[in-house]
Order: C-alpha cells, then structure tokens, then sequence
DNA sequence: ACCTGAACACCGTTCAAGT
DNA sequence: ACCTGAACACCGTTCAAGT
C-alpha cells in the first residue's frame, strides 16, 4: 500500500459495504457515519461527501438490497420450466435473499415506508411486481392458471412472498425452507377444495 | 394542577405514549429517550427506572403494537360468519391496523427480527397465526376449505396478509382498501383454474 | 474534486445524591 | 421507590481551510 494523500478508488461504494456488514453483524441501532468513516481510514466528515446525510446512505443501502433482489427475481422468471415450476423458484429466491438479509430486508422496507422516501424505492418494488407479472400473464397464456386481473393475482403472490419472508425471519433457514414449498402449493391450490 | 414533587401516574405509560406519537409523526429516527423526557417534564434520566435502555423502550412498544394487533385479530376471528366472511374480516383488520400504523409495524418486525429479542414478541407473533389457524381448522371442520396442515394453511394467509400490508404500506389507503378484496379472493380460489 | 480538523448541539448511559 | 444533576463518551452536521 503506498502511502496516499485523500482516498482509494470509491470511499463511495466501501462505506456502503461496510454499512452493510455492520446492519448484518450489530444492527441498524449500530450503524454509526463516523463509525464507518473510522473503518474506512477517513475524516468524519468525509463521507458527506458521498451522502447528505445519514438517511441518504440508509436509503443507498436500500436502494442497493432492492436491486440486488430484484435482479435476481428477474433472473428466476426468465428461467425456463413451467408455472409451478417457475412459481417455486421465485419463491426461493425471494426467501433466501430475505432469511440472509434479514436486517437489510427490514430497512429496505422502513425507507421506502418513510415519508421523504426517494422515488426510487417504490420503483425498485415496482420492478419486483413485474417479475411476478410476467410468469403470471405468460401462464395465463398458456392457460396454466387462473384468468383475471393479473396485477391483482400478481400482487398476491408478491404479497405471500413477502409475509412468508418477514414471519419466517430470525428462525432457521432449514424450516422455513421446509415450509416454503407447502406454503406455495397452498397459494396455487387455493383455499376451496377441489 | 398542583406541584407534585416527582412524577405523575404513570411515567412508563406516558413514555410509551408519547414515543408512540412521534414514531408515527416524525419516524424511528426522530425517537430519543431525552426528548420523552423532556416531553414528560422528568429529567433525561428519569426513563432510565422504567426501561433499562433504548431498546427496552423499542420493545415495549413493539410489544404493545403486537397485543393491540393480535387482539383485534382473535375479535375478528371470533365473530360469526361462514370462512369468507371470517377471512375478509380479518384482512380487513389486520391491513387497516398496516396501514394505520404503518411505522409501529416497521418497528415491530424489526425488533422481532433482531438478534437480542424478546420471546414475548415471537410469542405474540404466534398468537397471530393462532387466530388465522382458528378459523381454518374451523373451515376445515365444516369442509369449506382445503384438508392439510392448518398450520400450513394458516401460514399462506397469515403470509399474505402481512406482505400485502407491507408492500401496500405508504400507499393510500383506498387504494389498498380497493385491492384487499380481489387478493383475498385469488387466495381463496388459488391460483390454478377451476 | 476531495478531504481535514475544529466546533456545535445533541444523544444514551451511568452514578452519587436527594426526597 | 422514584427522580435529579452532573459527568462521560459518542454522535450527526456544518464550515473554513488545506491539497
């Protein structure tokens, strides 16, 4: 390391990782700028630089979990298979970025809940909505599942994900992974006998 | 009203009131133990012999939100009426409870979440379930709904409630009160046609 | 452009002391 | 039992100044 007179490459993008370590390991109670300034070899004042202020950086951070998750949501709906088939793996993906999360889930949601939330956020939710949209429309095509406004059966099963993500937070992977496919095939039943 | 040495009734409860207020006026961040006090008319330390620390507070209140929660959940549960009606009533309930206090809920979850919980507040959690279960097992009695796992039944519901909840949060609540309906409907149907 | 260092007002927590 | 007042270490934010 030769000896540098201001900063590395993106004080930016290091302060962002390191929040996100520190909401992981102590806690959005822990997350502190100077804190992350120290870690990073940095003024104090430094990172206003990169962020207004501290809900400026929160809402980076929840701007990054967001695209994160629904880049990867995109990536399950375009995955080949069938309705059901499609339907678990997305199912997957939404609750394993949620139990390896867990905090980064719960600000994500505190921010674009927040009054002065950046637009941006609702668009990020927006843009998963869509993800679940499409495998809902392409089934409806293929006549694999039920007609009807596909906002709305896309909004339930948004909705379910999400629930079953937030309930199952902070107990074991393992049982919610057991759950989980029970937990879909009820959604795809539907609550009626058959 | 006249000079009274200490304090009045209740400082815990006022405490808890008043932290109350300005979480759903100005947000978690704006929550500080001093400003209560101060709000109060006790000095900054006067919290102190009733909430060992901040998040002693913060647990206080997620709690209260979960038992005023749970009880209008387990009221709605029990009042007469075939499945549907149940079902609707209680998503009714539990989103106008959502969308009402949309940063209680916030807070609740996170403190559910965090590593240091109380049990109190997974056991209050599962007194929510308890109620969704009640009703299904009933539905399932008089052969209304689906046969299987209750709880696995109860956990769909209970997942799509809290999601819709979540993901609706900021929202207006007419718009949310305008979807409800239709998301109830596709889980009870499902999800596959008929 | 990017960062430093000092300054300001505020915070959570602790603790001896008061009634 | 319940609260006060002072003290401590820490925080977010601002701003003139440095390179």
């Amino acid at each position: 390391m030769t000896a540098r007179p201001y900063h590395h490459g993106d004080l930016r993008a290091v302060l962002l990782a390191s929040a996100e370590r520190t909401l992981a390991e102590r806690g959005p109670a822990a997350l502190s700028l100077r804190e992350l300034a120290r870690e990073a070899g940095v003024s104090h004042a430094a990172p206003s630089r990169h962020f207004r202020d501290k809900t400026a950086l929160l809402d980076a951070l929840a701007l990054t979990g967001f695209e994160r998750l629904t880049g990867r949501m995109a990536a399950a709906a375009a995955t080949p298979g069938d309705f059901r088939e499609g339907l678990h793996a997305m199912a997957r993906v939404y609750v394993s970025f949620a139990l390896g999360n867990a905090a980064l889930l719960d600000l994500m949601y505190a921010r674009k809940h927040a009054p002065d939330a950046p637009r941006e956020l609702t668009e990020l939710v927006g843009r998963l909505l869509d993800s679940v949209m499409g495998i809902i429309t392409e089934g409806q095509r293929t006549g694999e599942i039920v007609p009807g406004d596909p906002g709305v059966v896309a909004l339930t099963v948004a909705s379910a994900l999400q629930g079953f993500a937030t309930l199952n937070s902070g107990a074991a992977p393992e049982e919610a992974d057991a759950l989980l496919p029970g937990v879909v095939d009820v959604l795809v039943t539907g609550l009626l006998p058959r």
